[in-house]
RNA sequence: GGCCAGUUGGUGAAGUGGCUUAACACACCGCCCUUUCACGGCGGCAUUCAUGGAUUCGAAUUCCAUACUGGUCACCA
């Protein structure tokens, strides 16, 4: 029996050549360096922070080249699929403004010629690959069960073999055709394994962008290419898509280098040209419970899912801000010089990409999200405190909406400076901040408390003293503060902090605590912006109506 | 255990043989500014680059060995 009359028993209803494939997916019509890259995540609904790193350089190198980056689904195991899992991960990438020149788009939508990008839908395209390598004696049946591998395996770690389907221990490689067909016509379950032609004593070079020259042993175990279930394994779905496809450069996790001298060997006996690869060292975090070094984990960890950052309102640009200060390590220098560039001005280099794996710092993050945060004007500011609230705070977005005017002098107050505050560190924080500034929130009961003075007769003093005969709505600021230091001294405290210190004996206090009541007061909080601004704010029949509150008590 | 990668302060890191008594940023700690807070300013925070050896007039930078960390060895990706 020869190996076309098994190939066609195996697969008799494919009848398109690998040709037909090489003829309807054509080498693209891009220009000389252009790039083309692609993300290729499970559908399991969400996209993982190290991913969104690389999803970024993928996104970005095509943006360089004038190249194309699309996404493609890799649904080929079944237990990584979740209900609409692929709308999860086109809207993380949306949310994070990537692009999408090709691919999936949607649930039920692609768009480009070189698909399906669903690799369940493709499975003819890889079928008529392995019938084609069974055809040339590159691949062939096994029929091995789970439990004979098991067996070997255990074997090989009694004897300290190397692991795998190799050699003399590839029990079905040299079965004999008609043997297969025999069993094959008998209903025994197959997989479709590599007949790898390479030799563990032979060396491969590979060259990784980031890493440089890699020395391997060439692969020879006859890894599996086609389940029992008929979908692909990884390795062989890879190689496929990306030639296809037609990808010039494959990013991916550290995880994957090992696999490299397969995915080598399986190009060449395809005749395939190797794309470049780039293999990213892993975000990592530091175990709670054992102090060990480990990949940030989807399950363990919520900051690990890139929705986390949505959900409470970090800007997305601080978190691409952040994952390409670990991308390329020149990045945050060039920032610094750079303030208000865009990550779309920086020209990324795999060179200056770390190969160790770095750990995840949520505290830099928010860092630069505050700082990120604390350059946009007022109406930006407003207008994503909105668009946030409205997704997931409905009663404060409710009031934003109803003070828009004001909401917005109050995102200004002390921000059109040079150095503006830096009060929020995302979105979700803001009302942390600012809920005394609403009367809807303010609370009229008055159970908190004062600072240095806590005496609520003295309190009362001079809060009405203040509004009688210091208090006027148009003074500007330097005559306010100057008409609290005469209110100050009247009651016996000092007009500057200075003078206190050198003779505290000599008063009550001094013109900050005085300061702290009608903050407090005003506001219920002892730490706020500044007090004469949220006055201003306010407007005087707001100031009077919260001082009269403690007054009256 | 085999194979592969990585190893510069608490963190991300610069550094490609002399300009390094190791940049910058985050965190931390002082001091200053200041009516609170935040901001800002100034200063501190690795005499040492995992360890040992070799090459060299000279090494964080080159080479070798060891150690440690991570990845991988599935009909998962």
């Amino acid at each position: 029996m020869t190996n076309k009359e098994l190939a066609d028993l195996i697969y008799p209803n494919i009848n398109k050549t690998v040709e037909d494939y090489e003829k309807m997916y054509p080498k693209r019509n891009l220009k000389e360096g252009a790039v083309v890259s692609r993300f290729a995540p499970s559908p399991t609904g969400f996209v993982h922070m190290g991913s969104l790193l690389t999803t970024l350089i993928e996104r970005k190198i095509p943006d360089e080249t004038d190249g194309v980056f699309y996404l493609r689904i890799e649904d080929t195991d079944q237990k990584r699929s979740v209900e609409n899992g692929i709308q999860g991960i086109v809207n993380d990438l949306k949310n994070f403004d990537i692009k999408i020149d090709e691919g999936v788009i949607g649930e039920h939508e692609q768009i480009g010629n070189y698909g399906p990008y669903i690799q369940s839908e493709r499975k003819e395209i890889y079928e008529c690959f392995a019938k084609s390598l069974i055809e040339k004696g590159l691949a062939y049946p096994c029929f091995c069960t789970p439990e004979e591998l098991d067996e070997t395996r255990n074997l090989q770690e009694l004897n300290k073999e190397r692991i795998g389907y190799y050699g003399s221990f590839a029990k079905c490689r040299d079965l004999s055709n008609e043997e297969r067909a025999r069993r094959i016509k008998n209903k025994e379950p197959y997989i479709i394994r590599l007949k790898s032609p390479g030799n563990y004593e032979n060396k491969i070079v590979f060259n990784d962008l980031v890493r440089g020259k890699i020395i391997f042993p060439e692969n020879d175990l006859d890894v599996v290419l086609i389940k029992s279930d008929g979908l692909p394994i990884y390795h062989f779905a890879h190689v496929i898509d990306d030639h296809l496809m037609r990808t010039t450069h494959v990013l991916r996790g550290e995880e994957w280098l090992s696999s490299v001298p397969v995915h080598v060997q399986l190009f060449n006996i395809l005749g395939f040209e190797l794309p470049k690869y780039a293999h990213l060292g892993l975000v990592m975090k530091i175990d709670e419970e054992t102090g060990a070094k480990r990949k940030l984990s989807k399950r363990k960890d919520k900051e690990a899912a890139v929705s986390y950052y949505h959900e409470k309102g970090i800007p997305v640009e601080a978190v691409k801000l952040y994952l390409m200060t670990i991308g390329n390590s020149n990045f945050e220098e060039w920032l610094n010089q750079n303030p208000t560039a865009s990550i779309n001005d920086f020209k990324f280099s795999f060179n200056k990409m770390s190969a160790s794996g770095s750990l995840f710092d949520l505290e830099k993050l928010i860092n630069i999200s505050r700082n990120y945060i604390s350059r946009l004007s007022a109406e930006e500011v407003y207008n994503r405190a909105l668009k946030y609230t409205e997704e997931f705070d409905k009663e404060f977005y409710n009031i934003l909406k109803k003070y828009k005017d004001y909401s917005i002098s109050m995102f200004n107050i002390e921000r059109t400076i040079k150095k503006p505050r830096k009060d929020y560190t995302s979105f979700s924080d803001i009302k942390n901040y600012t809920w005394y500034m609403f009367d809807e929130f303010f609370n009229k009961e008055i159970n908190y408390q004062f600072q240095t003075i806590n005496d609520i007769e003295e309190i009362k003093k001079i809060l009405t003293i203040y509004i009688d005969k210091y208090y006027n709505y148009e003074d500007d600021e330097q005559t306010w503060f100057e008409k609290v230091k005469e209110l100050s001294n009247e009651l016996g405290y000092a007009k500057e902090v200075k003078e206190y210190k050198e003779n505290p004996d000599n008063y009550k206090g001094h013109v900050g605590d005085v300061s702290m009541v009608l903050r407090v007061a005003l506001t219920s909080c002892s730490m706020t912006p500044n007090l004469y601004q949220i006055m201003k704010l306010f407007g005087k029949e707001r100031v009077v109506d919260r001082f009269n509150l403690i007054i009256n008590k």
